[in-house]
DNA sequence: GTCTATAAGAAGATAGAC
DNA sequence: GTCTATCTTCTTATAGAC
Protein backbone atom coordinates (compact mmCIF):
# COMPACT_ATOMS: atom_id res chain seq x y z
CA UNK A 1 0.00 0.00 0.00
CA UNK A 2 1.14 3.73 -1.06
CA UNK A 3 2.25 6.06 1.84
CA UNK A 4 -0.79 8.31 0.49
CA UNK A 5 -3.32 5.39 0.97
CA UNK A 6 -1.78 4.10 4.96
CA UNK A 7 -2.06 7.94 6.18
CA UNK A 8 -5.52 7.70 5.00
CA UNK A 9 -6.54 4.71 6.69
CA UNK A 10 -4.26 5.67 9.92
CA UNK A 11 -6.10 9.10 9.93
CA UNK A 12 -9.49 7.05 9.50
CA UNK A 13 -8.99 5.01 12.38
CA UNK A 14 -7.73 7.80 14.62
CA UNK A 15 -10.41 10.83 14.17
CA UNK A 16 -13.05 8.01 14.62
CA UNK A 17 -11.31 6.92 18.03
CA UNK A 18 -10.03 10.83 19.33
CA UNK A 19 -12.19 13.32 17.00
CA UNK A 20 -10.51 15.73 15.03
CA UNK A 21 -9.11 18.21 17.44
CA UNK A 22 -8.23 15.16 19.55
CA UNK A 23 -6.02 13.95 16.69
CA UNK A 24 -2.42 14.72 16.12
CA UNK A 25 -0.14 14.48 13.06
CA UNK A 26 2.35 13.09 14.81
CA UNK A 27 -0.69 10.19 15.89
CA UNK A 28 -1.00 9.99 12.42
CA UNK A 29 2.58 9.30 11.35
CA UNK A 30 3.52 7.24 13.93
CA UNK A 31 0.62 5.36 12.89
CA UNK A 32 1.75 5.01 9.35
CA UNK A 33 5.36 4.89 10.49
CA UNK A 34 6.66 8.19 9.59
CA UNK A 35 7.66 11.18 10.47
CA UNK A 36 5.50 14.20 10.83
CA UNK A 37 6.46 16.45 8.12
CA UNK A 38 6.45 13.36 5.88
CA UNK A 39 3.03 13.93 5.59
CA UNK A 40 3.43 17.70 3.95
CA UNK A 41 4.52 15.76 1.32
CA UNK A 42 0.99 13.95 0.69
CA UNK A 43 -0.89 16.35 1.90
CA UNK A 44 -1.42 20.47 2.02
CA UNK A 45 -2.06 20.30 5.89
CA UNK A 46 -4.41 18.52 8.62
CA UNK A 47 -7.66 19.67 6.88
CA UNK A 48 -7.18 18.59 3.70
CA UNK A 49 -5.87 15.05 5.49
CA UNK A 50 -9.49 14.79 7.10
CA UNK A 51 -11.56 16.11 4.33
CA UNK A 52 -10.14 13.65 1.86
CA UNK A 53 -11.16 10.41 4.94
CA UNK A 54 -14.62 11.95 5.05
CA UNK A 55 -14.79 12.14 1.10
CA UNK A 56 -14.10 8.00 1.54
CA UNK A 57 -15.36 7.37 4.85
CA UNK A 58 -18.75 8.38 2.99
CA UNK A 59 -18.48 6.76 -0.20
CA UNK A 60 -17.08 3.32 1.25
CA UNK A 61 -20.10 3.58 3.88
CA UNK A 62 -22.75 3.80 1.26
CA UNK A 63 -21.42 1.22 -0.87
CA UNK A 64 -21.17 -1.06 2.36
CA UNK A 65 -25.22 -0.49 2.94
CA UNK A 66 -25.68 -0.81 -0.60
CA UNK A 67 -23.63 -4.26 -0.94
CA UNK A 68 -25.82 -5.50 1.86
CA UNK A 69 -29.31 -4.29 0.09
CA UNK A 70 -28.38 -6.23 -2.99
CA UNK A 71 -26.89 -8.70 -0.82
CA UNK A 72 -30.95 -9.40 0.05
CA UNK A 73 -33.28 -12.22 -1.56
CA UNK A 74 -36.35 -13.28 -1.19
CA UNK A 75 -39.67 -12.10 -0.22
CA UNK A 76 -39.78 -8.23 1.08
CA UNK A 77 -39.89 -9.11 4.49
CA UNK A 78 -37.09 -11.60 4.52
CA UNK A 79 -35.39 -9.31 2.94
CA UNK A 80 -35.91 -6.04 5.48
CA UNK A 81 -35.39 -8.43 8.48
CA UNK A 82 -32.08 -9.64 7.10
CA UNK A 83 -31.03 -6.15 6.46
CA UNK A 84 -31.95 -4.95 10.07
CA UNK A 85 -29.85 -8.08 11.31
CA UNK A 86 -26.89 -7.46 9.08
CA UNK A 87 -27.00 -3.64 9.79
CA UNK A 88 -26.78 -4.06 13.92
CA UNK A 89 -23.95 -7.08 12.79
CA UNK A 90 -22.02 -4.12 11.34
CA UNK A 91 -22.88 -1.83 14.17
CA UNK A 92 -22.27 -3.82 16.59
CA UNK A 93 -18.92 -4.60 15.71
CA UNK A 94 -18.26 -1.31 15.62
CA UNK A 95 -17.46 -0.86 11.95
CA UNK A 96 -14.98 1.59 11.27
CA UNK A 97 -17.34 3.09 8.64
CA UNK A 98 -20.32 3.12 10.23
CA UNK A 99 -18.59 5.01 13.43
CA UNK A 100 -16.37 7.40 11.21
CA UNK A 101 -19.63 8.44 9.29
CA UNK A 102 -21.92 9.49 12.21
CA UNK A 103 -19.44 10.65 14.61
CA UNK A 104 -18.76 13.30 11.91
CA UNK A 105 -22.22 13.74 10.15
CA UNK A 106 -23.42 14.71 13.74
CA UNK A 107 -20.53 16.00 15.56
CA UNK A 108 -18.28 17.81 12.69
CA UNK A 109 -15.54 19.78 13.85
CA UNK A 110 -17.13 23.44 13.58
CA UNK A 111 -14.71 25.08 11.07
CA UNK A 112 -15.62 21.90 8.87
CA UNK A 113 -19.25 21.91 8.94
CA UNK A 114 -19.98 23.16 5.62
CA UNK A 115 -17.59 20.98 3.89
CA UNK A 116 -18.26 18.13 5.30
CA UNK A 117 -22.15 18.15 5.05
CA UNK A 118 -21.58 19.05 1.55
CA UNK A 119 -19.78 15.81 1.06
CA UNK A 120 -22.07 13.81 2.94
CA UNK A 121 -25.76 14.69 1.59
CA UNK A 122 -25.46 13.13 -2.03
CA UNK A 123 -25.17 9.42 -1.01
CA UNK A 124 -28.52 9.30 0.81
CA UNK A 125 -30.87 9.58 -1.53
CA UNK A 126 -29.65 6.43 -3.81
CA UNK A 127 -30.14 4.29 -0.58
CA UNK A 128 -33.62 5.49 0.04
CA UNK A 129 -34.30 4.42 -3.70
CA UNK A 130 -33.01 1.39 -3.64
CA UNK A 131 -34.99 0.11 -0.28
CA UNK A 132 -38.35 1.97 -1.98
CA UNK A 133 -38.47 -0.39 -4.06
CA UNK A 134 -38.19 -3.52 -2.11
CA UNK A 135 -40.92 -1.93 -0.27
CA UNK A 136 -43.08 -1.51 -3.16
CA UNK A 137 -42.58 -5.28 -4.39
CA UNK A 138 -43.72 -6.25 -0.85
CA UNK A 139 -47.12 -4.21 -1.87
CA UNK A 140 -47.47 -5.59 -5.21
CA UNK A 141 -47.28 -8.93 -3.68
CA UNK A 142 -49.34 -8.72 -1.06
CA UNK A 143 -46.60 -9.06 1.70
CA UNK A 144 -47.01 -5.22 3.03
CA UNK A 145 -50.09 -3.71 3.42
CA UNK A 146 -51.86 -1.28 1.04
CA UNK A 147 -53.20 1.61 3.68
CA UNK A 148 -49.92 3.16 3.92
CA UNK A 149 -47.90 4.35 1.45
CA UNK A 150 -44.34 3.50 0.73
CA UNK A 151 -43.22 6.13 1.96
CA UNK A 152 -44.14 5.77 5.47
CA UNK A 153 -43.16 2.25 5.74
CA UNK A 154 -39.63 3.38 4.31
CA UNK A 155 -39.41 6.01 6.82
CA UNK A 156 -40.35 3.79 9.78
CA UNK A 157 -37.88 1.34 8.34
CA UNK A 158 -35.34 3.92 8.25
CA UNK A 159 -36.10 5.28 11.58
CA UNK A 160 -36.11 1.49 13.28
CA UNK A 161 -32.72 1.34 11.58
CA UNK A 162 -31.95 4.47 12.78
CA UNK A 163 -33.24 3.87 16.34
CA UNK A 164 -31.65 0.71 16.24
CA UNK A 165 -27.93 1.71 16.02
CA UNK A 166 -28.94 4.62 18.59
CA UNK A 167 -30.16 1.99 21.17
CA UNK A 168 -26.96 -0.07 20.83
CA UNK A 169 -24.64 2.11 21.30
CA UNK A 170 -26.36 3.13 24.01
CA UNK A 171 -26.87 -0.16 25.97
CA UNK A 172 -23.30 -1.52 24.06
CA UNK A 173 -21.95 -1.67 28.08
CA UNK A 174 -24.88 -3.12 29.57
CA UNK A 175 -25.95 -6.63 29.30
CA UNK A 176 -28.77 -6.52 26.82
CA UNK A 177 -29.46 -9.19 24.60
CA UNK A 178 -28.93 -8.13 20.95
CA UNK A 179 -30.71 -10.91 19.26
CA UNK A 180 -33.91 -11.02 21.81
CA UNK A 181 -33.96 -6.98 21.06
CA UNK A 182 -34.09 -7.28 17.76
CA UNK A 183 -36.83 -9.60 17.77
CA UNK A 184 -39.07 -7.60 20.07
CA UNK A 185 -38.43 -4.15 17.39
CA UNK A 186 -38.91 -6.34 14.78
CA UNK A 187 -42.26 -7.82 16.16
CA UNK A 188 -43.88 -4.22 16.04
CA UNK A 189 -42.73 -3.44 13.15
CA UNK A 190 -43.69 -6.04 11.06
CA UNK A 191 -47.09 -5.98 12.91
CA UNK A 192 -47.58 -2.30 11.83
CA UNK A 193 -46.39 -2.70 8.08
CA UNK A 194 -48.20 -6.60 7.24
CA UNK A 195 -51.14 -6.70 4.99
CA UNK B 1 -24.93 33.84 39.32
CA UNK B 2 -21.94 32.93 41.27
CA UNK B 3 -18.37 32.30 39.26
CA UNK B 4 -18.56 28.53 39.49
CA UNK B 5 -22.42 28.21 37.90
CA UNK B 6 -21.19 30.28 35.05
CA UNK B 7 -18.10 28.70 33.92
CA UNK B 8 -19.82 25.03 34.21
CA UNK B 9 -22.84 26.82 32.02
CA UNK B 10 -20.07 27.86 29.55
CA UNK B 11 -18.20 25.06 29.30
CA UNK B 12 -21.47 22.99 28.68
CA UNK B 13 -22.64 25.50 25.79
CA UNK B 14 -18.74 25.67 24.29
CA UNK B 15 -17.69 21.41 25.02
CA UNK B 16 -21.53 20.81 22.93
CA UNK B 17 -20.47 22.79 19.96
CA UNK B 18 -16.84 22.14 19.71
CA UNK B 19 -15.90 18.82 21.92
CA UNK B 20 -13.74 18.41 24.81
CA UNK B 21 -10.44 19.04 22.99
CA UNK B 22 -11.79 21.18 20.53
CA UNK B 23 -12.74 23.95 23.28
CA UNK B 24 -9.71 25.11 25.43
CA UNK B 25 -9.80 26.87 28.84
CA UNK B 26 -9.16 30.06 27.36
CA UNK B 27 -12.62 29.60 25.38
CA UNK B 28 -14.70 29.13 28.38
CA UNK B 29 -12.77 31.72 30.58
CA UNK B 30 -13.75 34.37 27.90
CA UNK B 31 -17.16 33.63 27.64
CA UNK B 32 -17.02 33.67 31.43
CA UNK B 33 -15.50 37.10 31.14
CA UNK B 34 -12.36 36.10 33.40
CA UNK B 35 -8.85 35.47 33.07
CA UNK B 36 -7.25 31.79 32.39
CA UNK B 37 -6.09 31.18 35.69
CA UNK B 38 -8.90 32.44 37.10
CA UNK B 39 -10.58 29.45 35.88
CA UNK B 40 -7.80 27.20 38.64
CA UNK B 41 -9.60 28.99 41.91
CA UNK B 42 -12.85 26.77 41.22
CA UNK B 43 -11.78 23.75 39.70
CA UNK B 44 -8.78 21.82 39.69
CA UNK B 45 -8.21 21.18 36.28
CA UNK B 46 -9.82 21.22 32.84
CA UNK B 47 -11.01 17.58 33.35
CA UNK B 48 -12.72 18.15 36.33
CA UNK B 49 -14.75 21.36 34.72
CA UNK B 50 -15.97 18.75 32.28
CA UNK B 51 -16.48 16.12 34.37
CA UNK B 52 -18.90 18.22 36.78
CA UNK B 53 -20.29 19.44 33.61
CA UNK B 54 -21.25 15.64 32.47
CA UNK B 55 -23.08 15.04 35.66
CA UNK B 56 -24.99 18.03 35.18
CA UNK B 57 -25.78 17.75 31.81
CA UNK B 58 -26.82 14.01 32.57
CA UNK B 59 -29.16 14.77 35.85
CA UNK B 60 -30.79 17.95 33.52
CA UNK B 61 -31.25 15.77 30.88
CA UNK B 62 -32.88 12.90 32.50
CA UNK B 63 -35.19 15.51 34.66
CA UNK B 64 -35.99 17.38 31.53
CA UNK B 65 -37.34 13.95 29.96
CA UNK B 66 -39.21 12.43 33.18
CA UNK B 67 -41.26 16.24 33.26
CA UNK B 68 -42.21 15.29 29.93
CA UNK B 69 -43.19 12.17 30.83
CA UNK B 70 -45.24 13.44 34.12
CA UNK B 71 -46.54 16.41 32.12
CA UNK B 72 -48.81 14.02 29.99
CA UNK B 73 -52.09 13.38 30.41
CA UNK B 74 -55.00 11.13 29.07
CA UNK B 75 -54.76 7.44 27.18
CA UNK B 76 -51.41 6.02 26.19
CA UNK B 77 -51.94 6.42 23.13
CA UNK B 78 -52.53 10.20 23.19
CA UNK B 79 -49.50 10.39 26.01
CA UNK B 80 -47.39 8.30 23.69
CA UNK B 81 -47.97 10.72 20.59
CA UNK B 82 -47.02 13.77 22.71
CA UNK B 83 -44.09 12.41 24.27
CA UNK B 84 -42.91 11.57 20.85
CA UNK B 85 -43.94 14.99 19.69
CA UNK B 86 -42.18 17.05 22.50
CA UNK B 87 -39.27 14.93 22.47
CA UNK B 88 -38.96 15.83 19.13
CA UNK B 89 -39.48 19.47 19.31
CA UNK B 90 -36.89 19.32 22.00
CA UNK B 91 -34.36 17.64 19.55
CA UNK B 92 -35.17 20.21 17.03
CA UNK B 93 -34.38 23.07 19.31
CA UNK B 94 -31.12 21.70 19.41
CA UNK B 95 -31.61 21.54 23.10
CA UNK B 96 -28.55 22.09 24.39
CA UNK B 97 -28.83 19.13 27.53
CA UNK B 98 -29.90 16.53 24.44
CA UNK B 99 -27.23 17.98 21.87
CA UNK B 100 -24.58 17.35 25.38
CA UNK B 101 -26.02 14.31 26.83
CA UNK B 102 -25.83 12.56 23.67
CA UNK B 103 -22.29 13.94 22.27
CA UNK B 104 -20.33 12.62 24.62
CA UNK B 105 -22.56 9.18 25.42
CA UNK B 106 -21.59 8.26 21.86
CA UNK B 107 -18.29 9.92 21.51
CA UNK B 108 -16.33 10.51 24.75
CA UNK B 109 -13.17 12.08 24.92
CA UNK B 110 -11.15 8.62 25.09
CA UNK B 111 -9.26 9.39 28.55
CA UNK B 112 -12.48 9.73 30.16
CA UNK B 113 -14.58 7.54 28.80
CA UNK B 114 -14.89 5.01 32.12
CA UNK B 115 -15.75 8.01 34.14
CA UNK B 116 -18.27 9.38 31.65
CA UNK B 117 -20.27 5.75 31.51
CA UNK B 118 -20.16 5.77 35.59
CA UNK B 119 -22.12 8.78 35.38
CA UNK B 120 -24.67 8.35 32.72
CA UNK B 121 -25.45 4.43 32.81
CA UNK B 122 -27.50 5.92 36.20
CA UNK B 123 -30.42 7.65 35.24
CA UNK B 124 -31.87 5.83 31.97
CA UNK B 125 -33.98 2.93 34.83
CA UNK B 126 -36.11 5.17 35.96
CA UNK B 127 -37.06 6.50 32.78
CA UNK B 128 -37.89 2.92 31.49
CA UNK B 129 -40.28 2.00 34.55
CA UNK B 130 -41.93 5.31 33.94
CA UNK B 131 -42.88 4.33 30.37
CA UNK B 132 -43.46 0.83 31.02
CA UNK B 133 -45.93 2.11 33.57
CA UNK B 134 -48.12 3.80 30.88
CA UNK B 135 -47.68 0.70 28.40
CA UNK B 136 -48.98 -1.21 31.14
CA UNK B 137 -51.94 1.03 31.69
CA UNK B 138 -52.92 0.90 28.03
CA UNK B 139 -52.83 -2.30 27.73
CA UNK B 140 -54.84 -3.26 30.91
CA UNK B 141 -57.42 -0.29 29.46
CA UNK B 142 -57.41 -1.97 25.75
CA UNK B 143 -55.81 0.36 23.87
CA UNK B 144 -52.47 -1.65 23.08
CA UNK B 145 -52.32 -5.26 22.57
CA UNK B 146 -51.98 -8.17 24.49
CA UNK B 147 -50.42 -10.16 22.04
CA UNK B 148 -47.15 -7.99 22.85
CA UNK B 149 -45.54 -8.31 25.95
CA UNK B 150 -44.76 -4.57 27.66
CA UNK B 151 -40.98 -4.54 26.96
CA UNK B 152 -41.75 -5.20 23.36
CA UNK B 153 -43.33 -2.28 23.14
CA UNK B 154 -41.33 -0.17 25.52
CA UNK B 155 -38.49 -0.95 23.28
CA UNK B 156 -39.50 -0.30 19.72
CA UNK B 157 -40.79 2.65 21.15
CA UNK B 158 -37.60 3.99 22.66
CA UNK B 159 -36.31 2.49 19.22
CA UNK B 160 -38.62 5.07 17.56
CA UNK B 161 -37.79 8.02 19.61
CA UNK B 162 -33.88 7.50 19.43
CA UNK B 163 -34.36 6.67 15.50
CA UNK B 164 -36.29 10.02 15.10
CA UNK B 165 -33.98 12.00 16.52
CA UNK B 166 -30.98 10.40 14.69
CA UNK B 167 -33.31 11.82 11.55
CA UNK B 168 -33.94 14.81 12.36
CA UNK B 169 -30.05 15.07 12.88
CA UNK B 170 -29.88 13.40 9.52
CA UNK B 171 -32.45 15.91 7.28
CA UNK B 172 -31.36 18.41 9.81
CA UNK B 173 -30.46 20.62 6.62
CA UNK B 174 -32.90 19.11 4.26
CA UNK B 175 -36.19 20.26 3.05
CA UNK B 176 -38.17 17.01 5.06
CA UNK B 177 -41.22 18.32 6.75
CA UNK B 178 -40.83 17.26 10.21
CA UNK B 179 -44.77 16.85 10.82
CA UNK B 180 -45.21 14.96 8.38
CA UNK B 181 -42.28 12.80 9.12
CA UNK B 182 -43.76 12.31 12.77
CA UNK B 183 -47.39 11.26 11.44
CA UNK B 184 -45.43 8.11 8.84
CA UNK B 185 -43.74 7.11 11.78
CA UNK B 186 -46.48 6.98 14.49
CA UNK B 187 -48.60 5.83 12.00
CA UNK B 188 -46.70 2.34 11.53
CA UNK B 189 -46.16 2.24 15.16
CA UNK B 190 -49.59 2.77 16.27
CA UNK B 191 -50.86 0.12 13.99
CA UNK B 192 -48.23 -2.06 15.67
CA UNK B 193 -49.07 -1.72 19.02
CA UNK B 194 -52.76 -0.89 18.94
CA UNK B 195 -55.48 -3.80 20.22
C1' DG C 1 9.70 11.24 -0.48
C1' DT C 2 11.70 11.12 3.79
C1' DC C 3 14.41 12.97 7.04
C1' DT C 4 16.42 16.52 10.97
C1' DA C 5 16.00 20.90 12.72
C1' DT C 6 13.32 24.53 13.89
C1' DA C 7 10.02 28.04 13.91
C1' DA C 8 5.67 30.10 15.75
C1' DG C 9 1.90 29.66 18.25
C1' DA C 10 -1.58 27.73 21.45
C1' DA C 11 -2.52 24.62 24.99
C1' DG C 12 -2.88 23.35 30.13
C1' DA C 13 -1.08 24.59 34.33
C1' DT C 14 1.57 27.21 38.28
C1' DA C 15 3.66 31.26 41.10
C1' DG C 16 2.90 35.00 43.40
C1' DA C 17 1.10 40.01 43.75
C1' DC C 18 -3.17 42.33 45.04
C1' DG D 1 -10.94 35.29 43.77
C1' DT D 2 -8.83 37.50 40.19
C1' DC D 3 -5.07 39.12 38.05
C1' DT D 4 -0.16 39.34 35.30
C1' DA D 5 3.68 36.83 34.20
C1' DT D 6 5.70 32.71 33.17
C1' DC D 7 6.69 27.70 32.32
C1' DT D 8 6.35 23.59 29.80
C1' DT D 9 4.62 20.91 26.51
C1' DC D 10 2.41 19.99 22.42
C1' DT D 11 0.59 21.54 18.18
C1' DT D 12 0.69 22.67 13.10
C1' DA D 13 3.68 23.88 9.73
C1' DT D 14 8.12 25.15 7.06
C1' DA D 15 13.20 25.01 5.48
C1' DG D 16 16.46 22.61 3.59
C1' DA D 17 19.76 18.40 3.43
C1' DC D 18 19.83 13.75 1.47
Amino acid sequence: MKTREKILEASIELFTASGYEGTSLGAIADKVGIKKPSLYAHFKNKEAIFLEAVEIGEAGYHDLLKRMINEQKGTAAHILRSLLEEAVAAFEEEHLLSQFYYRFLFFPPSALEEKIRSITTQGTRRLDALLADIIERGQEEGELTTELTIEQMLRSYLCMLGGTDFDIRYYQHSSVDRKAYLEMIWSVFWRGVKA
